[in-house]
RNA sequence: GGGUGGUUAGCUCAGUUGGUUAGAGCGUCGCGUUGACAUCGCGGAGGUCGUAGGUUCGAGCCCUAUACCACCCA
């Protein structure tokens, strides 16, 4: 191709043109699909492969920065997996977010003039059904945006059939073996959804409220006991009123009646030491129907339970005259009608704590109902175990603790949800004996009488049950599918650790249970995304960052990287858009690198005449692509992305491109076989940056991996790497470690004081204010680093701009000299004659400060040398504060020397 | 009440087997535009690593206590 490559590049990087057509690209090309794989020919079970579930996103959801750190995280593993050549399987899907769509579906209704009731069961599944096909593929569209290299061909849906199955063989069999059962249990009920939802959905938030102060009379006396409340309308639910034992001020008050007020109601005064002395007045109303702590209470008394509330919170028959009203308005009412009763004592501002629906955040109320539960102690202590004994890793390690401390104090879990949408229950009702039946098949006959009255659960599934089961119902669990088979267990669940509880724990459960074997053996938990003050984001704050918005402005990759590389295992996260901003420039620079890498390849000669002749520049960049190389592996091996981004970052940007790449140019220039190798070594460190970038920001390395790889199949057979070029970045081989050869070590350290020295002299060069293009003289005392100086003249002229002509590199050092400016960068001597420049006093002043910073430094490794330390540091360490030393005291000598 | 994380440059954060007066991005100040890149280059300023003890030859990193912030559990 006669073509210049660099004339087709546009300057800046077009992602808007790229991202989408690549992503169908690697699509069609099948590279999402596994390598290996159990339902095609040649395959090979004896290959480990490499697999994530992706957590399912909510079938109503729209893509938030959450999703978009999950997808970043998981694609970059999968990439890196992908690229080291193992088969990799990521499987997308959605659940059905049983709450979030019915009340979706409803609100829509609602806007039409009807109702989920008015529709009945039958015809709201089927909107609700129709919804979810209209719908529901916008947040798996938003995901692939972001690069998502999963396998779309395993896609799932928590109520597609075969999940389905799943779900009701997981219920079945713990049913069958005890560990699922029904009854009236203290619940969280949640009046505006009217359902039950689990200890897990229920936040409590600090609020301002009141505590109420009240008479409770005993019966046939003119006493009563002080009591106090957050909520006086459960004492229309009280039956009885407990003190603590050894309370002497109410001690004789055990085994009494007390009498409700104005219900007027007659309850026992019982002797519990749940009781807090110091709290309140230190006795305690108890409603056992309303409130966990007393129900416990009443079950230990044999209390009566009583309930106050409909579904909907108002007030129910029990409730006597306040029937009907409220809940917040009985509160008032019956508060004013004991007022009016001479049995209020007075009203105090009270920090309470709230208990609010994490959907939609209304007051949740505590009440007994009848719902399905799971015993969920025997699951729990051995997804215990599976973490204590190592077959389940979780990282970063601390949340082991926060793992284990809620599994230790777990409680059964209600499973039951009075909605439509969602997985039935799969247990029917006998109308004739009122036994129940409970199958994986619809029974047609009563399993008990034989009868054919048979009425269904109308109640669904926690979402959370059936995402419980994802990691094997995505890949055809209870069936033994060619998938299940292969691909499980999986090997890694990356998620956010906010839902360690709700998903991962629930997870590792349900599959030791029915699956016998952990679901995957390394958890993976990264933090929230906060905003760039560390503020969590919300719409009342406005200041929600849409991931959509960035990507469209500034680039996928940029967001990728931004998320990726300012992410530490675990921690949250604070992102700005000026950080995406700086990530954008990134991809920018790269994309720049690489034209000029397409275009330098036209001067490629066909081929080299000679062997390689490296130049120090070339041997360490060389040198550094090793030491990064190893540390990139070391670093993804140990799960720290972040930091290997930061440091492929940096040594793309610092050393690569300000350094070897301009050092490059005059390499070029020179001609003959220094363009070859020059140019092979900007191809080989180029190509392994894109390979290592790869995961991160998979789009501009893909396209820049395209154009390196075309350029330089047209310029020579012999830039491709070692095994040939294949056929896309995304499938690439992953830069593997190399041992050391022994020349690594001087190069770096020779090349490091060239850096060293052109800073230097750049650095002069600004505080003189010598015109960039002005090239000026310079004398360089290089001592035993003469030699290798010699060799380096055009670094010199070309990046600290040294007139060539006025260059000389000497052994000996020079006298001192009013007309120069003389650098001491140990152990070299660096003389600029500045003639009509230099302000002799304030080159002393320059000096004076150096020397004195020098000694400073001779001194305090004088003392770290004379100390305890050198006999006890590693020798390896001694020597090198040794070796300061030295260099600082010969520094010392020369610009004394210098000052006269 | 129990627990976890954070506290490092003006801002936001890195800093994983403790190795010797600390890094990045942004911001800021000065200089710079004929071919990779102004989404850029060069240079500068800026930090007693929350506080107090301890261990150690050596601590941002380990231990103890403590303050403040955030979160989780009860």
């Amino acid at each position: 191709m006669e073509v210049d490559m660099a004339k087709e590049l546009p300057k800046t990087y077009d992602f808007n043109e790229t991202e989408q057509r690549l992503y169908n690209w690697w699509w069609e090309q099948g590279y999402f699909e596994p390598s290996n794989d159990p339902n095609k020919p040649g395959f090979d079970p004896g290959i480990e492969p490499f697999v994530i579930s992706i957590p399912p996103a909510n079938v109503t959801g729209r893509l938030h920065l959450g999703h978009a750190i999950v997808v970043s995280l998981e694609d970059l593993m999968i990439r890196y997996h992908r690229m080291r050549g193992e088969p990799t399987l990521w499987v997308p899907g959605v659940d059905h977010a049983g709450i979030a769509t019915q009340l979706q579906v409803e609100n829509k209704l609602r806007e039409e003039g009807t109702s989920r009731k008015e529709l009945g069961r039958e015809k709201f599944l089927e909107r609700a059904w129709a919804w979810k096909e209209e719908y529901g593929g916008i947040i798996t569209q938003q995901i692939r945006r972001l690069g998502a290299s999963c396998d779309w061909n395993r896609e799932r849906f928590t109520l597609d059939e075969g999940l389905s199955e799943a779900v009701r063989e997981a219920f079945v069999s713990l049913y069958e073996k005890g560990w699922i059962y029904r009854g009236p249990r203290m619940i969280n009920w949640s009046p505006g959804l009217q359902t039950a939802v689990s200890d897990l959905e229920v936040e409590y938030s600090q609020e301002a409220g009141k505590l109420y102060y009240f008479k409770y009379r005993i019966a046939g006396s003119d006493e009563f006991i002080p009591v106090a409340t957050t909520r006086p309308e459960t004492i229309l639910g009280d039956t009885g009123v407990a003190v603590h034992p050894e309370d002497a001020r109410y001690q004789h008050f055990i085994g009494k009646k007390a009498i409700v007020p104005i219900l007027g109601r007659e309850v026992p005064v019982v002797a519990d030491d749940y009781v807090d002395r110091e709290f309140g007045t230190g006795a305690l109303k108890i409603t056992p129907g309303h409130d966990p702590n007393d129900y416990e209470i009443g079950l230990r008394h044999n209390l009566a339970f009583i309930n106050v509330l409909n579904k909907d919170a108002t007030i129910n028959e029990n409730g006597g005259i306040y029937e009907g009203m409220d809940r917040f308005e009985c509160r008032k009412k019956l508060w004013a009608d004991m007022e009016a009763a001479n049995l209020v004592i007075k009203v105090e501002p009270y920090q309470m704590k709230v208990p609010r629906s994490q959907r939609g955040g209304e007051v949740v109320e505590p009440m007994i109902s009848t719902q399905w539960f799971i015993d969920i102690k025997p699951m729990a202590k051995a997804a215990l175990e599976a973490v204590k004994d190592g077959r389940i890793e979780i990282i970063p390690e601390r949340f082991k603790k926060v793992y284990y401390n809620w599994l230790e104090n777990i409680q059964d879990w209600c499973i039951s949800r009075q909605l439509w949408w969602g997985h039935p229950i799969p247990v029917w009702y006998c109308d004739d004996c009122q036994g129940m039946t409970v199958k994986r098949e619809d029974p047609d006959t009563c399993q008990h009488c034989g009868g054919s009255n048979l009425r269904q659960d109308s109640d669904v599934l926690d979402t959370w049950f059936s995402s419980a089961l994802w990691p094997f119902s995505t890949l055809g669990w209870p069936e033994e599918t060619p998938d299940y088979k292969y691909f499980y267990p999986t090997s890694v669940m990356e998620t956010a650790y906010d839902i360690l509880f709700f998903w991962v724990a629930r997870m590792i459960m349900a599959g030791l249970e029915l699956t016998d074997q952990v679901p995957f053996h390394t958890v993976y938990l990264h933090g929230l995304i906060r905003d760039e003050h560390g503020q969590k984001m919300s719409k009342t704050k406005d200041n929600v960052i849409d991931p959509l918005e960035v990507m469209d402005e500034l680039g996928t990759d940029a967001l990728r990287f931004t998320l990726l590389v300012g992410s530490t295992p675990g921690n949250d996260t604070n992102l700005s858009l000026k950080k995406v901003e700086a990530n954008r420039n990134f991809a920018n620079k790269l994309w720049n690198a690489g034209r000029y890498l397409i275009h330098a390849l036209n001067e490629l000669p066909e081929a080299p005449q000679a062997e390689p002749d490296w130049t120090l520049a070339d041997s360490w960049i060389w040198a550094r692509l090793k030491q990064l190389t190893a540390t990139v592996n070391i670093l993804f091996e140990s799960y720290q992305f972040g930091e290997a981004g930061r440091q492929i970052y940096d040594f793309f940007w610092t050393e690569f491109a300000d350094w070897y790449i301009e050092i490059a140019k005059s390499q070029i220039a020179e001609g003959g076989d220094r363009v070859f190798y020059t140019i092979q070594t900007l191809v080989k460190v180029f190509d392994t940056c894109l390979r290592f970038l790869h995961p991160f920001t998979p789009y501009v390395t893909e396209a820049l991996w395209g154009h390196l790889k075309e350029a330089c199949m047209t310029a020579s057979p012999l830039l491709a790497p070692s095994d040939g070029w294949e056929d896309a970045l995304i499938i690439a081989r992953w830069p593997e470690r190399k041992p050391l050869e022994g020349w690594e070590a001087s190069a770096m350290e020779d090349f490091t004081l060239i850096q060293e020295m052109v800073r230097e002299i750049r650095n002069i060069r600004a505080e003189y204010k010598v015109q960039p293009g002005n090239k000026i003289a310079c004398v360089i005392s290089g001592g035993a680093k003469a030699e290798m100086l010699k060799k380096q003249r055009k670094i010199f002229e070309l990046l600290a701009g040294i007139d060539p002509d006025q260059l000389s590199v000497i052994e000996e050092t020079r006298p001192p000299s009013d007309d120069e400016v003389t650098l001491v960068a140990s152990p070299v001597e660096i003389s600029l004659p500045l003639a009509g420049l230099v302000d002799v006093e304030a080159e002393r002043d320059r000096l004076e400060k150096e020397l004195a910073e020098a000694q400073s430094q001779i001194s305090r490794l004088e003392k770290l040398l004379a100390s305890p330390f050198a006999q006890k540091a590693p020798a390896d360490v001694v020597e090198k504060e040794q070796e300061k030393l030295d260099s600082y005291q010969e520094m010392a000598e020369r610009i004394r020397q210098q000052l006269g």
